[in-house]
DNA sequence: CAGCATCCGCTTTGATACTG
DNA sequence: CAGTATCAAAGCGGATGCTG
């Protein structure tokens, strides 16, 4: 566990929870697996991270009752951890985290790991639908080790890892870079194309969502 | 400066800018002071810290733009730290945060430390003004090191350290953990009373501010 | 005195190796 | 697969010293 600032504010006693290094990525990669991750999905997710920190830290989130960890009844399966309800009330925070850091992405440089699940929190924070009374599409977003889909519809947006079930609307690939720039919104979408940004499929789908 | 995570992924690269331990304490003691904070009323701020770290940490968040360091022109007097624009656009992440961790103040327990100022950020991210057509009416709270003053009306809330200019229509006093749950909403108004709040004036502003 | 910088003991982190 | 063990390096906290 780490050292407390001993303060009477709800700031430092959120960082009292979640301030240690690594804590909130580990919040991040149990946020965009709603169905639970495995110790190694955590580890895969979190590239960087030594893994007696990544076992450190599960504990602590644990005992803080951010982090439930479910073991598995069959004979041979492996445990899965999966956000409590006091954990998953850390979303606006981490989106308003991401957002704010989203102001970084052109000018970050070096080695950068990327999993595509990560987009998962800054589309659902940034993208909006505009057309609420439409009919339901899908997007397909290709960039990274695996694709995302975005659902909207109804005013809502959702995102998660993985293919529609059927064909999408719309598909948007590129390098993760400016793809993430372009969700980010610091990237016009119109100047994409020129670092490899490819839209196809019913373009009106980029207006309703807000990424004219 | 701290070592990156080196994600791209925009949580990632705000906690490689506000990350490291009392970043994020020092950004609040800013937003808290809007004037601007010398050296030693951030230190005040912020007890526990350790003056090299205090240092380094400004250094770091000048260098990242979040902190703006305003030499002084006449003779003698002392440098001013004030949030970059960049820096007060955080202000979404650290309401969020200290929301979140306002659900941990009655269970809180051990030396804590406490300045009333602390109190800004969650009045104005949880205090709604819910008759924003009634005359305006001042709030002053009266807990800690120095009295807090809250004004409502026009459908918002502004809180700052001080007094009030008249005298106010309502007093809210109590020992400092007490006013804090009331705040954070994890305290009832009515119960509050049984661990020493006391509420004078004007009591139906208590429920203009949704604290019924 | 305000605003740091330096030094030192301790804790935390990160990389790698190892185990049930 | 899901961690634990080990150890060097970096970071932190506290005290103290320097400079205008």
């Amino acid at each position: 566990m780490s050292r407390s600032y001993g303060q009477l504010c709800g700031l430092a006693l959120a960082l009292d929870v979640i301030g240690d290094r690594w804590n909130l990525l580990i919040v991040r990669e149990l946020l965009v697996r709603p169905d639970g991750a495995r110790y190694t999905d955590l580890r895969d997710g979190l590239p960087g991270v030594a893994t007696n920190l990544l076992a450190d830290r599960l504990r602590d989130l644990q005992h803080s009752g951010v982090v439930g960890r479910e073991e598995p009844k069959p004979p041979v399966a492996t445990p899965v951890f999966r956000l409590t309800e006091y954990g998953r009330a850390l979303r606006p925070a981490v989106e308003a985290l991401a957002v704010w850091g989203g102001e970084r992405v052109p000018g970050s440089s070096g080695e950068q790991d990327f999993r595509s699940r990560w987009l998962v929190v800054p589309i659902e924070a940034l993208l909006a639908d505009h057309h609420p009374d439409d009919p339901a599409v899908r997007v397909e977003v290709r960039t990274g080790d695996e694709p995302v889909v975005v659902e909207v519809g109804g005013g809502e947006v959702h995102a998660r890892a993985g293919r529609p079930q059927d064909r999408p609307d719309l598909v948007i690939s590129g390098p993760p870079k400016a793809v993430l720039g372009v969700i980010s919104g610091k990237l016009p979408i119109a100047v994409a194309a020129d670092v490899g940004v490819e839209v196809s499929g019913d373009t009106t789908v980029v207006n309703r969502l807000g990424l004219g």
